[in-house]
DNA sequence: CTGAAAGCGCTAACAG
DNA sequence: CTGTTAGCGCTTTCAG
């Protein structure tokens, strides 16, 4: 027998109405009418039905996550923060990995919209752009994370991509280093990564080569693939500033191959400081991402966009920081 | 003005229960009445209410996931190997992490209960067993990854923990070390690995030493604090069997920071070869476990039980493998 | 302060 | 083959 909000009224020896406003905490309620319910429930062990509660027209209290991989470890961090923040204020959380494929970010958009979630984050890079903008004028609030969406009006947590992109470059610079190569991930949030890498090699005056410049996926592979590439050049670089920590394991496992003494013969840089980031050897320096406050923050922007959508969008920029561990050294 | 199936209905020239039925495939409708509805639904974007469905009997196809900590690797592979099945077989994935907190899993479980989950899939160590007994008694298909309850019947699937215990064990012991530390985490599935771990060194008529073995948590801190413990003590062990890859690379952390040389000095074997196993330096030698095929293997089993539930439960034992790299080395 | 009653969007008989 | 209709469990006026 299935326990329902009239099993409780029954037992409570009330009407369903009053079993519905002591759980919602609506309407004037004697304190000892809520007690006797509260008993019933306890004893039935009720659970009201979310499914039954949507249909009425309440929040779902389910909001979607889409990321292109939690098998990353940036990715799987992110997510955990920003489970972490949505349990403490009773939100929750589906998941979803889009592998960056338009069709899967199609399936599971439209999947969250048959769960009716309240809101959702997108830490992916988004294919899709349409689609999404489809769902935010469908009136479904949303926010991105770590990565961005120019064309799209819509609140946006990221870290500051382009002065991370300066960090690592300038840090190499400053060690001495003239020939940096530069692995970077074919995604928005590395754009600005890039960009920040080639400025800054030429307010220093030195020339931007393209064969030091790889575009690629997130992976350990790739990053050994790249690394090998870019090691087996003429003129090699000294230094090497991979976009993210899973490629700058590869890049480690390449120069070792190479028998090249790390950091000596090469100098390697991070981005997400992730889990990796200390397992390595050497250390790897890399740019940290705030993630524990950026998965915080854009909760509660999504929160917010929930409870009243304003017009006008928060863009809001992390401060990047440069850990320096032991993959750089002076040339 | 919202999209529900009458919307459809009218603008198909057709009633609601047709609609309802070509959504379905239920009953029979005629191919020109289907393409209609199907024209009609593309037009209006229409995505059905699952909630409205749920409330109906029909399944909600979403199953919830409970890992202890999805920034693990560890359950962060099992995650994603989870989440893929279950896509592909149209089943959607809510996950919490319960930190192995009680009152997390209660939380937890309560709110899949909300959700009207169709199934759970646990791979959390899962302290409080009555609340999932209850779970159970309730009707909800359960099944366990990574991790057992003896007295519990549900279905199972679990690397044989056993097995790799003697694996790694026999291993160093096969490689002249007669003295092997053990750190494990104080959770069900490390008590078999500990066990074979004894059973093996007596089998080889070596002495059991308390001082030797370790409980902690899963954490590279942890790790690193309990492989400088071992190290310090006067008769320190040759080799150490770190209970999974992230303990692992703390103790490899703890080495080199006592300048250590490895393997040579010390050789050290992980469990669970996930991403981490390849980052480190030395490369490390570990137990893996099958993760991918558990995870599709998990989510067929769940689906198995809320299709029909058997009363005879399965426990599916896979073999854990020994993959050799670097980390360890001929006393 | 409490209860009766009207649906939310959908599925599943049942009738035609 | 297609349509009518009765609820699923809950929230929300509106009366009492």
């Amino acid at each position: 027998m299935k326990i329902t909000i009239r099993s409780v009224a029954q037992e409570a020896g009330v009407s369903i109405a009053t079993v519905s406003k002591v759980i919602n905490h609506t309407g004037k309620i004697s304190e000892k009418t809520k007690k006797k319910v509260f008993i019933a429930m306890e004893k039935l062990n009720y659970k009201p039905d979310a499914a039954a509660a949507s249909l009425r027209g309440k929040r779902t209290k389910l909001i979607g996550l889409l990321v292109p991989d939690i098998s990353n470890p940036f990715y799987s961090e992110i997510a955990r923060s920003i489970e972490d923040r949505s349990h403490e204020i009773g939100l929750n959380v589906m998941m979803c990995n889009t592998d960056n494929d338009v069709k899967k970010e199609k399936t599971y958009l439209s999947l969250l919209t048959s769960q009716r979630v309240d809101g959702v984050v997108v830490a992916s890079a988004f294919r899709s752009t349409n689609l999404l903008e489809e769902m935010i004028n469908k009136g479904v609030p949303s926010v991105l994370i770590a990565s961005e969406i120019p064309s799209l009006s819509m609140n946006t947590v990221t870290v500051d991509d382009y002065k991370g992109g300066y960090l690592a470059t300038s840090y190499l610079l400053s060690l001495g280093h003239k020939k940096i190569g530069i692995i970077s991930e074919d995604v928005r949030s590395n754009t600005p990564r890039l960009t920040a890498y080639k400025d800054t090699i030429q307010e220093a005056q030195l020339p931007i080569r393209d064969e030091y410049i790889i575009k690629t996926e997130a992976t350990i592979q790739k990053g050994y693939e790249s690394a090998k590439q870019l090691l087996s050049l003429n003129d090699k670089p000294t230094a090497i500033f991979a976009c993210n920590d899973l490629l700058a394991a590869g890049v480690i496992q390449a120069a070792k191959e190479a028998n090249l003494n790390l950091p000596e013969d090469l100098s390697i840089v991070g981005f997400d400081n992730t889990v990796l980031s200390t397992t390595t050897s050497p250390m790897l320096t890399t740019v940290s991402q705030p993630i524990k406050e950026m998965g915080a923050k854009v909760v509660d922007l999504l929160l917010q966009e929930m409870e009243e959508s304003k017009p006008h969008k928060e863009r809001l920029l992390l401060s990047p920081e440069l850990v320096i561990r032991q993959s750089t050294a002076r040339l």
